[in-house]
DNA sequence: ATGATTTGACCCGA
DNA sequence: TCGGGTCAAATCAT
């Protein structure tokens, strides 16, 4: 893990610079003919973009400047930028960080963080379907043991505590609280606290999307599936990191010079395991040519499985990487690209694009 | 036997 | 002092 305070800043200005470019991307959207769908998506880039800034400004310590920065304890970077919370959509009290000061000593002992209330927090409220029964949302894709359920002053229903299954052997300190709503006991407001760090805490189930997933048009191809609260920190630093170059792959001939994305890179590295090639590429069906994903995290023997299709030859925006699924693999979403050529942006690629990159899920960050 | 849940006690912050 | 959050022993389930 590197030092925490340099990476959040540059993440900061990557999501700001993301945010700045989604607008302009949307500016050029309202000035032509393109789907309302299609602004919608640049908006929710747009949305989540500022949402991760305002997160990370919030998470962070005073600002350290990167030639001076810190090394973050790895647990403090463990359980560093919550996925989901967030203001600018809407969701809650992201200033909240009332954990209690559970940490003791025995969290010294165990490197577990030293205040709980430092962890991120943030509620999902979870309607219960009429076959879900009356257990309730228990079920959200990660593997959570109870450890506790107490009668709330003022409130009809007790509110259960539970922790990450995998809290002991990897050291995962995600917890939650089920609370049922009084008004309507249909209604579960679950307090999510902390972010998973347990590699082989993968969900079972597909997980309800925190509130910027739960925006996404994300489309999930095959058996990858959402999932909430996963690690922001993790999928930015895989971003970041990222490197997209276009090329003929197809052996076509139709995009006439390979394009490069180029991000910043990192020294840290994963394994690449595997990866699967494009989804759908929107209205028109048409596909131009393959992408190739590299990455520094990718091992160079297993980087040329890694594809996805464009249509056209896009130079900017890329490779937007939301989530990972319950396999503990990342999915990488293409939320838009900019024809080098005409500067303008491809309409049938923005935000309906997916691209599947699969990460080591036995890889540790 | 092992792991999960229950539940009373304890700790801490407000 | 009180309420919320967590611990841990007892109990239950597989």
């Amino acid at each position: 893990m590197e030092g925490g305070s340099c990476y959040e800043e540059k993440t900061l200005i990557s999501e700001l610079i993301l945010g700045v470019n989604l607008a302009r991307q949307l500016r050029v959207h309202l000035s032509s003919d393109t789907t309302p769908e299609a602004r919608e998506v640049l908006i929710k880039g747009i949305l989540n973009s500022y949402d991760k800034a305002l997160l990370i400004l919030q998470w962070s310590e005073p600002p350290i400047p990167c030639q001076t920065a810190q090394p973050v304890p790895a647990s403090a970077a463990a359980t560093g930028i919550p996925e989901s919370p967030l203001s600018v959509n809407g969701s809650p009290n992201s200033n909240d960080f009332n954990g209690g000061l559970a940490a003791r000593e025995q969290f010294d002992a165990r490197e577990t963080p030293k205040k709980r209330k430092m962890l991120p927090k943030w509620t999902n409220q979870v309607k219960i379907s009429p076959d879900t029964g009356l257990e309730g949302p228990q079920d959200d894709g990660y593997n959570w043991r109870k450890y506790g359920q107490k009668d709330i002053l003022g409130a009809k229903f007790p509110r259960s505590y539970y922790r990450c299954t995998y809290r002991n052997t990897q050291n995962c300190w995600a917890t939650k609280q089920v609370q049922r709503s009084d008004d309507d006991p249909t209604v579960f407001e679950i307090t999510y606290r902390g972010k998973h760090t347990c590699a082989l805490g993968g969900p079972s189930t597909p997980a309800p999307a925190s509130p910027d997933k739960q925006e996404s048009s994300q489309i999930v191809h095959g058996s990858h599936q959402q999932q909430d609260q996963q690690p922001h920190d993790n999928l930015t630093r895989f971003r970041t990191g990222l490197r997209v170059e276009t090329d003929n792959l197809d052996g076509g001939n139709i995009i006439e010079t390979p394009c490069t994305f180029s991000f910043p890179s990192s020294s840290s590295g994963f394994l690449h395991h595997e990866a699967y090639s494009s989804l759908g590429l929107g209205s028109n069906g048409n596909h131009h040519g393959s992408s190739r994903l590299s990455s520094p995290f990718l091992s160079p023997s297993t980087t040329e499985s890694s594809y996805f299709s464009v249509s056209q030859c896009p130079v900017s925006e890329l490779v937007h990487i939301h989530n990972r699924d319950w396999c503990g693999y990342d999915i990488a979403e293409i939320v838009s690209a900019t024809n080098s050529s005409t500067n303008s942006p491809i309409p049938d690629l923005g935000g309906f694009s997916l691209a599947a990159v699969d990460i080591d899920p036995n890889f540790t960050f």
